[in-house]
DNA sequence: AGCGGGGTTCACATCGCGTTCACGGTCGGT
DNA sequence: ACCGACCGTGAACGCGATGTGAACCCCGCT
């Protein structure tokens, strides 16, 4: 921990502190991701989609919560910069872990951050 | 769907109360259940049909009675859905938790979700 | 002006969902 | 034994949601 203390989970909507989870750690400060013990190079974008969900690791974070969340408005309708960002910090995180997938999608809902194997 | 005007987020007290039976937890603000401690993903209807046998855990709920919560209108003669949809239910649910069997048919009355074991 | 990186939008491919059919098996009544 | 009601289960199908590669824009830098 450093400056301040979370209740259970609290937002820390830019919060200093690292987020970890399994394999993966992200340090907000750096901009930077570190997975398997590997540098992962993330743009402003894929960060911080990123990091909202590993926020909410292992909850399922919905499309509009998480596009107000990365790109602060309201979702429009027909947009597709979610799902392309999702593609692309996926190829990233998977380059850095193979055999690991890390976002799950959960169709009419959103996307889940969990680390997991692929086979199982 | 649910305002978030408490904290963030936090597995338990949420808007939408969690329903737990045994070994599996259901997430109605994530369209989520968790059995045995894995993630399974449900679909919207999957997902509405576990909620509405789990609601009523150890009650048999009616064929009818279950189609107008989870479809919302009548149950109309010779539609199957509901069979379906239970065995897709099923079959998620006991994979995630081998041994086990939660819902059980009532013939000519309904469905019964009660996780048991198989041999028990 | 020419470049290069990041972000957005497009177009097409693919996949999953929900519905409905089809076939089989079980059970009770006749 | 025959028949019909009821349920299990696999599959076909139309359609909307998502995956994905590439074009296109906007800027800051050289």
């Amino acid at each position: 921990m450093s400056t301040q203390t979370r209740s259970v989970d609290a937002p820390g909507p830019d919060g200093v502190d690292p987020i970890r989870v399994a394999q993966v750690e992200i340090r907000p400060a750096e901009g930077l991701a570190v997975v398997a013990g590997r540098a992962v190079a993330l743009s402003v974008r894929e960060f911080e989609l990123l990091s909202a969900l590993a926020r909410r690791s292992g909850h399922v974070v919905a499309r509009d919560e998480l596009f107000s969340s990365v790109w602060g408005g309201p979702l429009r309708a027909g947009d597709r910069s979610i799902d392309v960002y999702v593609h692309k910090v996926r190829q990233k995180l998977e380059a850095a872990s193979p055999g690991w997938s890390f976002i799950h999608t959960h169709i009419g809902f959103g996307y889940r951050f969990s680390p997991e194997p692929m086979a199982a």
